[in-house]
DNA sequence: ACCGTTCCTTGGACGCAGTCTAAACACAGC
DNA sequence: GCTGTGTTTAGACTGCGTCCAAGGAACGGT
């Protein structure tokens, strides 16, 4: 496995310590996560980074493809570091997010037809009660 | 056609001038919109409502389906009125959305298995860029 | 190892989306 | 009409995300 340092650098994108540190918070914490969980983990550690920068190191990250944004609908964006194509189910109640493997496993995995438009990629959400909330209510 | 009042009668809930009021403005206006576009809208026609009351409104027809509440990722949420299920094609660029026909035409359209969680719907986003972006760069 | 260029980070202020609360109001059944 | 309950309202408030401009750091070239 090429060190995180080594997969930014292959992006072109400069390696810098802000970028390694929010990748590696949020792959230590797993799953799928707030900007500002982020920044509290990260504070947490006695690395502490502006607000702003979070946002930042996500928002190229994620154009570069080493975190995706998981869909959730409205509401705060989360983040996971990238692990494949696949979907998500999300809690009506809790608002967990799962993952959910693509049957087909690369973009787009499913086509439609919008006249004159390109589509590069097709996203679905599940949306139900989770396990949990379930035996819970 | 049955008449507003009656489909929001039928639902349970009271009718009221807000809530008519509301309906009539997003579907005159068709399309996808925002809260905030609704208020500006009402403002306009000289039919003014509070900002919590278009949010409260909208919340409660979309808890009885009269109006969708369309995936588009984070952000501002936009509502539709209702009209069948369907799915979402949403610009990378300008951020349109643009209905797309679900090909099964009935929720749940796609089935997967998430242990112990009951799926009740499938929302499909598909990601590209619009004709007229794609022109116009 | 140093330099210069370009990219990146930083902090604070800002703007927008949406929620909350408590009091006034109005729909719908009697 | 009267009454009870569901709804509306204004305004303050929280939280997410962006913007700006100045300082700082990465990295290719020498």
């Amino acid at each position: 496995m090429t060190s995180i340092d080594e997969r930014i650098r292959d992006t072109g994108l400069r390696v810098t310590r802000q970028r390694v540190l929010v990748y590696d918070a949020l792959a230590a914490l797993g799953g799928h996560r707030t900007a500002d969980e982020l920044v509290s983990a990260l504070d947490a550690s006695g690395t502490a980074l502006p607000r702003a920068t979070v946002y930042n190191v996500l928002d190229d990250l994620s154009t570069v493809g080493l975190v995706m944004q998981a869909d959730r609908g409205p509401g705060a964006a989360v983040y996971e570091a990238a692990n494949g194509w696949h979907h998500h189910f999300v809690c009506r109640v809790c608002g967990a997010v799962e993952d959910v493997p693509c049957v087909i496993g690369s973009k787009p995995c499913i086509d439609t037809d919008v006249p004159g438009a390109v589509i590069d990629e097709a996203q679905i959400i599940f949306r139900g009660v989770c396990a949990s909330c379930r035996t819970a209510d």
